[in-house]
DNA sequence: AAGGGAATGTAAAGCTTGTGTAAATGCATC
DNA sequence: GATGCATTTACACAAGCTTTACATTCCCTT
């Protein structure tokens, strides 16, 4: 799990600081905007931002400003954190589309749970990051559907088969050892006399040549195996 | 947009009635429990709530236990709301797997804005984007009317073999894995050996298959599932 | 250069485990 | 208590991972 991102729009140096020094060791990274401009073209930025905390009271633009023109573009997930605590401002940050409210002065404590909440329930709707497609000659291998084709043809592996291509692959050009494929694509120390490793790798040259005869994955005897980067 | 279910557990009866009254009007369904141990199986069965209110004191079963029970298997929204409003507690409930927290007594308004934060964010992820038809080959999903037709017949399907299919649909072309499909559609993590999934996909394939023969959803052994792109 | 040992290639068999599906059960709603 | 759907149970089957066995290749030794 990587580390999540927060965005902290305030103008309370102390209190931005303050902030960043709690939360940092518990796991997130954090940047900080001190007015409602940069922190919108942060929070729009290409950034992704996990979660946004956003003051109030800003300068150049309030914070229900920003939420309103985050909104036209973005989910994020806001929570607004103001000293102005009474009601009818809650309710209003809530209706503009922010997911939380709290009102300052606050137990940081309680901050750091509901940015927990937030966080944690929205690490469970989407499917997570996209990976991206490796392409390396006329061999595509695409994370998001577990596939791979050659030469435009469809290739059908099997799971551990398309786990050993695809480390090999990021790895393209470099030695993968065999006690690495194992352990990072079996998850078991390589066993002595274990052949397993070398059955996928033969499995896996077999269903690639149907498409494609050139040499892809080579061997080092007593190292391990190689892509091979195309010309 | 069908009404949001949302359970409310509580034992003050009058609060649940004016809450009721109160929520009614504004397109929530409402079921109420006045005890934990009620509340919990109501939680538990298949009426799959958008939303649950959950008192912390409580007969037979406090909200703190219903909620850690409840998360063992679920994780439907959860905001808790309680007389004793001490930070400690907030911090507890939301540590335990809440998604937020209001101290009794509240403002009408604010639960109302609340709720409908939790509900908002709820419905803008899962599938993403607003209800469009989807069309992939000869089979055509309507979201509006909740149908499907597959080679121009109409397609009876359960809600739950609906649910399935539009969110292979949605995410055709990519690999959907049985523990998304269990927690994004039938609301509960996905348990071992359940096979639940495995026979709402079987009745799927059964029910297309009477109308196109080709093969439209792909198992992927030991990840998951995965809608073919059509050619 | 020849031999031998060790690592590798791979076909085929064995075995484990996930999956497909019929049927039974559970559980609401009417 | 009948109906409709979700879930569980049960079992057969098949996919695919691993092992076995033997052929082959490579490299080191002499």
């Amino acid at each position: 799990m990587s580390a999540k991102k927060l965005l902290f729009i305030d103008d309370d140096l102390a209190l931005t600081e303050l902030l960043k020094e709690y939360l940092s060791p518990q796991g997130y990274e954090i940047d900080v905007a001190h007015d409602g401009e940069t922190g919108l073209s942060l929070a729009t930025s290409n950034k992704h931002y996990d979660l946004i905390l956003l003051d109030v009271m800003l300068p150049k633009l309030d914070g229900f400003e920003v939420l309103k023109r985050l909104r036209t573009s973005h989910l994020t997930p806001v929570l607004m954190l103001t000293a102005k605590g009474d009601d009818y401002d809650k309710i209003f940050g809530l209706e503009m589309g922010a997911d939380d409210y709290l009102a300052k002065p606050f137990n940081h404590r309680e901050l750091s749970a509901r940015i927990k909440a937030l966080v944690r329930r929205m690490a469970l709707l989407p499917s997570g990051n996209v990976q991206q497609n490796i392409t390396l000659g006329n061999v595509e291998l695409s994370p998001s559907a577990q596939q791979v084709t050659c030469a435009n043809n469809t290739v059908e592996l099997t799971g551990t088969e398309y786990s050993i291509l695809h480390l090999l692959m990021i790895n393209s050009g470099s030695l993968v050892s065999k006690e690495d494929i194992s352990e990072k694509v079996l998850g078991k120390k390589l066993a002595a006399f274990d052949r397993s490793i070398d059955m996928h790798v033969s499995n896996l040259r077999k269903k690639l040549a149907v498409f494609s005869p050139e040499e892809k994955i080579k061997t080092h005897r007593g190292a391990g195996y190689l892509y091979v980067v195309p010309a």
